[in-house]
This record gives structure tokens, sequence and C-alpha cells, in this order.
DNA sequence: CTTATCTCAGGTTGACTGACATAG
DNA sequence: CCTATGTCAGTCCACCTGAGATAA
């Protein structure tokens, strides 16, 4: 019998929502260990990265509402992971940045986020990762405009 | 003021979800005009690819539960997009076919799809896209196995 | 008996929208 | 007034687990 499917590439959007259902499952995975949830990890990782961000930024930077991100961030102060800082050039604004806690926490969090990243660039050239990570802000900016 | 902070790059694991959030976030507000969910759009686009599928082996490629994707086939259904075929090799299996409705809706939706991604991948070199789409299939193989 | 498949039922999570107070 | 921010409340969706029937 003949096969007559059109053999066209799925789209790269496929690949990459395809690679990133695998990734997060695997990673929620190793996370329960610690009791902390993946979007608890991501948003810890980006305020020790940017040093303090408020509640409206980081959903912006995250691509949620600040009302999801706003629960996120209630859940890691009541483990008490961060801690609420007035802003000192507007009334309003209440910057997050980790506690001591905070940062031995995120510490062991990220061991146990690098075996999954170590598992998937196993045999894979290290430029071409770095090649590939630049491509893919590229496109995520491409996207926001 | 110096700043103290380590500048290491984010995992790819990251950029990886970063830009998977937006996608789905676009793809979804696109699909929506057609009243198909993105879950919808990609069971669709995937048993047309393959020609037909289990529930079994679709929730298998898209690292899902069968419960999951019997629930996304089910709409489906319901929408007259795709149909059932008994596998004739073996009785409880239930083969799902796209409809004549199912391929014009799904050709619909892929022109929707078509502009995000056209947009995703504007002003990058198509070769560089192609590389990154095949390391990426790599990495999901490598945290498969 | 064991295993794989399908499917009904209910639960959880992580996002959403709505509404409102407050700071500038 | 208008805008941005924070936050309480409720909703929705896409996954999950549990349980059970059926076919090989």
């Amino acid at each position: 019998m003949i096969d007559t499917r059109p053999v066209s590439k799925p789209l790269l959007a496929y690949t990459v929502a395809r690679l990133d259902r695998l990734v997060s499952k695997l990673l929620t995975q190793q996370l329960k260990a610690m009791d902390i949830t993946l979007p608890q990890y991501t948003a810890l990782s980006v305020l020790a990265a940017k040093g303090s961000l408020s509640n409206a930024q980081l959903a912006e930077r995250s691509f949620i509402k600040p009302q999801s991100a706003n629960k996120i961030l209630q859940d890691l102060l009541q483990a008490g992971l961060i801690e609420r800082h007035a802003d000192p050039s507007h009334g309003r604004i209440i910057l997050m940045t980790l506690t001591e806690q905070g940062q031995r926490t995120l510490a062991q969090c990220h061991q146990l986020a690098l075996e999954v990243e170590h598992k998937m660039l196993q045999n894979m050239d290290i430029h071409l990762v770095n090649l590939i990570q630049s491509s893919m802000e590229k496109m995520t900016k491409n996207l926001k405009d």
C-alpha cells in the first residue's frame, strides 16, 4: 500500500511545546522533594537573578497576570523564602527579595534542576546549545513586539 | 553602587518554558476564532500527520495520561472533526482519523498557527531554525530515555 | 492471571476575569 | 481624573488520580 500522507515538518512551535511539557513534568517531579512547585522555583530564580522585583514586574516578565504572580509570591512569603520591602521611591510598589532561607532553598532546587538540564543536553555541543538559547530569546522578543 | 549579583545564564529549560508560555498564549488566542483549543489543535495535527492513532498512542506521544487524551478526543468527536474506526487486528483498540470537516478545520487552524510561527521566526536563518528544531527533538529524546 | 486499552468520575493546579482600594 | 499597582474573590481549563469494564 502506498502512503499518500504529506511529509511536511511540524511547526517549531509544536516542537517547543512538546519539549517543554516533558521538561516541566520532570522538573515538577524533582521539585516535589523540596515541597516547591515549578512556578515557585521559577519565581525564586528570577527574583534571585534580578536582585529584587515587584509583583507587577515579575508578572510582566513571566507573561502572566499580576493576580497570578501575586498568588505565587504569597505562597513563597508564607514559606519564609522571600520578604517584602517597600520601594522608597514609590509608596504603592513592594519589592520582593530572597531571604537567607530562600537562597539556601533555591540553591538546592537548582541542583535538582541541573540534573534535568544535563540529561536534556547530554551529547550536545555546548556552543550549539548557547546558539540555540540566544536564538530562542530572539524568538521570544519577536513575539513580544 | 557595585552590582555583586552573579551573571550566570539561566537554564535552557527556563528559556524553553518562557518561549512556550508566550507561544501557547498567542496560539490559544488565535484558535479561539475557530472555537478550537490548543490541545485540540495539537491532537488534530498529530492525528493528521500520523494518519490514524489510538487514544493510548496519542497520549504517549503527547506525554499525557490516556484519560486526558480521551477527553480531548471526545470533544473532537462531539464536534465532528474526527471519527472512530475499530482496529481490525485488536478488538479493544479504537483508531481515530480526521473527517473531511476535520481536515478543512485543521487547514484553517494551520493558517492561524503559521502567522504566529512566522512572527516568531522573523529575521531568522532558515537553516539555523532547522538545526534548532532537530536539536530540540534530540533533547526530547534524551529526556525520554 | 496478567496486561493493555478504553472510559466514567472526581480532584488539583495554574492560569484567567472581575472588582476594588490606594498611590502618584 | 487617569494610570499603575496590589490584592481579594471566583472561574476555567488542562492536566491529574481512582476505579472499573473488556479484550488478547
